[in-house]
DNA sequence: GACGATACGGAACGGGGGTTCCGGTTGTCA
DNA sequence: TGACAACCGGAACCCCCGTTCCGTATCGTC
């Protein structure tokens, strides 16, 4: 998936790292952006040193972690694209890919701490969704179906709106996520 | 403007409170939830252990910049009260509070660390602000101009989504969000 | 102006958590 | 099987930051 391999990976370190990237998914899933890089070395049954040979810092494991969920978008994208094409197709993603946010909702805290050099990782990703996506937001407009003034540029807002209408926990608070994506669709429909 | 008056300051004391107040309104606007005590305490011109005086931890400081938060709002809405009803009175509050976010949205960011002590502050005038907002919506509601699910529950979660917009800044992410406020607005309408 | 109550300042404390270091272990290759 | 490089574990390090403590200063009142 990375474009440049620095080298082999011994065995044994091949399989710690699919145990550290594992055990961060699931604490990042727990405990979002509070998630300790102890807690994740424990459960990934290493040391602390080992998990920071594979990761010398822990923007660096979030940056992982991010260029995974692009990557999943991505396959959700495309097969949407098969699927179906323009309102149909961009429905059916954000559908979608919200209910997959939706099943990891703490995580989404941890968009908070994403920096530059994290997001870098993804970036290849991101410009390949960026067509895909694009591709269901041109034809939507020719069918007349998507609001007219919206692009490709607007999607990161929403993203970043919904994930965090489904990450927070504000105390004392309703929350009522679905009814808010309901809004979000029927105000881009043209 | 609180219920309880537990004794009358001394003069100099009343004047820190003030100042740590102010203090603590600009940094958090510029710091978000980063905002450090000592920092606020230098802005206000005054020793940490004055700030804690006044406010015995930090959770108290941020549920007082949070009531006044909601304070304001309720007097936005009370004036759109005045002014009209229905669905335009519950836009122009909308839009009108969320231009006030966006006067100071990294400000926005400081949402994430309210937790049930500091918003039981807000507790009172929250109860009013749901009663006047649904008093918009019921009329909306009526009319017929409001979609037909909404409900003041569902106010929340819409401000949690336009407040993280607006106050995160991920990286080399385009950010549109008077794009997210009109698709929002229109997937209200009925 | 003097006295007690109320406040103030800011050095010091404590613990939480990311990161480092290094002696020991394990995989790999000849 | 021996030898070396690559890797591992986890105690220790250190900085950051909320909070406490207490000697000093200031206000209000008689």
């Amino acid at each position: 998936m990375s474009t440049i391999e620095p080298r082999q990976l011994r065995a044994d370190a091949r399989r710690n790292r699919e145990r550290i990237v594992d055990a961060a998914r699931e604490v990042f899933a727990r405990c979002g952006a509070d998630a300790q890089m102890d807690d994740i070395a424990a459960r990934a049954g290493v040391g602390v040193g080992t998990l920071y040979r594979h990761f010398p810092t822990k923007q660096e494991l979030v940056g992982e972690i991010i260029r995974s969920k692009f990557d999943r978008h991505l396959e959700t994208a495309r097969a949407w694209a098969d699927r179906a094409s323009g309102w149909e197709a961009l429905e059916g993603f954000l559908r979608e890919v919200w209910s997959h946010m939706a099943e990891d909702s703490s995580q989404q805290r941890l968009m908070w701490l994403v920096d530059e050099k994290a997001m870098a990782l993804a970036e290849t990703t991101r410009g390949e969704l960026i067509e895909v996506v694009g591709g269901f937001i041109d034809q939507a407009h020719r069918d007349g179906t998507l609001r007219a003034d919206f692009t490709v540029d607007d999607i990161p807002t929403i993203m970043c709106a919904v994930g965090s209408a489904m990450g927070s926990e504000m105390a004392a608070m309703p929350r009522n996520v679905d009814g808010l994506l309901d809004i979000i669709v029927a105000g881009l429909r043209a």
